[in-house]
DNA sequence: CATTGTTGAACGAGCGTTCGCTCAATATTT
DNA sequence: AAATATTGAGCGAACGCTCGTTCAACAATG
């Protein structure tokens, strides 16, 4: 995946990405305030630290700045979760601890997974799938825990209720970011990680 | 809820209704191709069948188009659910066929809902949390159905419980519409459906 | 002819993007 | 080591264009 060298030119490799990383730290705090649309790239180029010419020598349109702000925060969610979680041991309490995190992170993350949630669809035809692969490969990692779990004989489904069942859970965690106005009237993010676990796994039928 | 006469003027109420209407029947068109900021206020006038000026005597600013869009967004996919679901009798399979009749809603308007759920956030101050109040509306008929359901002993849930399970049918429809260009390479309609009542109600656990 | 409805040219603020310039740091020459 | 030349990152005024909005003129209605 060595392709996307925004700019083409043979600049000193530290100081672009000294200077990415200041113009992302700086476009994600405006994405969360007024969305990307909002945001003329004059700001985020004072948010960035320097000035709007030099934004431009180090992208080519506004848009790659929404590439770059996406494609970190979907590193920074799959890091985090990849540091904390095993996906190899496939017992209850794996899966359990895995969504427990998946929706702490979500929710540490909650201005970032918004924006990302929301502005992703501003990207070109070139750019948005690529984003969007990303996404599959975390709902890849709950498919894998619940493959494992299966092959344990821990619950039994199938290959398509697996895979539905992985979105699921990345859905309803990303929902405690994108309805947070509705939920946080209802439930301490503590309570919604207990209720939700229970619905995931137990369904609503008494038994 | 009279409020909101987005102009003040005293038009004849016909043709008032009736622009309205060509004006919301384009700029949905518009809305669903290219999104509410790549969106003239040119090109909706000329989707509605009038020119500029006119598209002005009937909105203040161009957000009103959205609000407009909106609003008919969500009667429109309330009154479908009103017109097929009995909230009343509060039996299983009343609620199963309350989702199954959702997820269908969705599936058909579902260039509607994705306009709706990602130019929403553009609403300003004033008008995003009349919008959010349809949506609460629209969560409280799932509410209102598992409440029945729980007075009748098919299932026991806690007050908490059920507002959760009722913001998950409605997220997990909604999915149905914004997460298609992964749900539908795996599912059809029809076998989303029937799975994902599976795991809501059921949830994964062995029994 | 008075009232109501329609039109689109005109306006101007604001935008993304460009490009000629600056100047400290570095390399080369004397 | 002093003098000179070269480099390229940084800069921001300026450009061209787009778009939301207005309004004087015109058309239709009754």
């Amino acid at each position: 995946m060595k392709k996307r060298e925004v700019p083409a030119s043979v600049k000193d490799e530290r100081l672009v990405k000294k200077r990415r990383n200041q113009m992302i730290k700086g476009a994600i705090s405006l994405f969360k305030q007024k969305g990307f649309h909002q945001t003329t790239t004059r700001e985020i180029a004072r948010a960035s630290g320097f000035s709007i010419g030099t934004l431009y020598e180090y992208i080519r349109k506004k848009e790659d700045v929404l590439y770059l702000v996406c494609d970190r925060i979907y590193d920074e969610v799959r890091d985090r979760m990849e540091q904390a979680i095993d996906t190899t041991k496939g017992d209850l309490d794996g899966l359990k601890l895995a969504i427990d995190y998946y929706f702490r992170v979500v929710d540490e993350l909650q201005d970032e997974v918004l924006v990302m949630y929301q502005e992703a669809k501003s990207l070109g035809k070139e750019s948005l799938p690529y984003v969007l692969n990303k996404e599959l490969q975390m709902v890849a990692m709950f498919e894998h825990i619940l493959r494992r779990c299966v092959d344990n004989g821990v619950f039994s489904l199938t290959e398509q209720e697996i895979q539905l069942f992985a979105h699921n859970i990345f859905v309803l965690g990303q929902m405690w970011g994108f309805r947070r106005w509705a939920l946080k009237k209802m439930y301490t993010l503590d309570e919604y990680i207990e209720w939700q676990t229970k619905l995931l796994l137990e369904g609503i039928m008494k038994r």
